[in-house]
DNA sequence: AACAATAATAGTAACGATTACTGTGATTAA
DNA sequence: TTAATCACAGTAATCGTTACTATTATTGTT
């Protein structure tokens, strides 16, 4: 495996994955970090993405309407998806029901169960405050 | 909303998806349609799978390596991918799992939870197998 | 500080999955 | 049987993503 040296563009990219908690897509980091580096290519931000989720200092979500989201949050939890503005957000359930999540499945299932992430679906507080106004 | 009419290829794409339980690809409902409708459009698989998807009789399943998946089971349960082989296999938990997963996000969360679906990794049993050989 | 080795980049082309378009054929209700 | 319209096959276009190549940046070594 080959040394990883250090770049200014994927630093880039790591700190505005840390800093928003808007699950971007490979196109808005590409759109953020293109301030700062006017010509940067949105190759580099996809095998930037990549690298960082292969290493473990990213997290790649896949949704089913359209391409993948990602989150600088690498501690495991979940993610709801609303049916109405397309927005993802984070949702956190505690350690133990996380564990306890797993386990269950564990149960009836016949081989090991590593990890899991769940998708909730639904309609955020913002488009209900909408819809009764 | 445009009425639904009968079509011989969507009822085989809804048979299809009904007797397999391999969450196939757009590709592979294609590919198995093609043997009884030997020049169905690949369109004609996308439109209708959509379809399905939209009216409740299937299931569009997103992971993070590659292209979507169909089931057509549609009643809430989960499903595994395996790490190594890949393959997508169905993940039951009983009802009051599922519910409880859904109240317990709600009690943290803002918004409303209508359903979810949790996708779960690790080692598939014919997997463990193989390399305890 | 200069060098050599090599990883990372920008730019562009290619790719796979999915959708849109168009003219033709099938289904439906009257 | 007809008229309306939905669905089709075939194809082109689009979108997200990856691959390629020549150049630039980083790193460890003199």
């Amino acid at each position: 495996m080959a040394a990883l040296k250090y770049s200014r563009q994927r630093e880039s990219i790591k700190h505005f994955l840390a800093e928003t908690k808007d699950h971007p897509t490979a196109d808005a980091v590409y759109l953020h970090v293109k301030k700062e580096f006017p010509n940067i290519s949105l190759g580099t931000v996809y095998r930037n993405l990549n690298l960082l989720t292969d290493i473990g200092e990213a997290v790649k979500i896949a949704t089913p309407d359209g391409g993948d989201r990602f989150d600088g949050r690498v501690e495991p939890h979940n993610h709801f998806l609303c049916k109405k503005c397309g927005r993802l957000l984070d949702l956190d359930l505690d350690m133990r029901s996380l564990e306890e999540v797993n386990q269950l499945a564990a149960e009836n299932f016949d081989g090991i169960i590593e990890s899991s992430s769940t998708l909730f679906y639904g309609e955020c507080s913002d488009c209900i405050k909408k819809s009764s106004q």
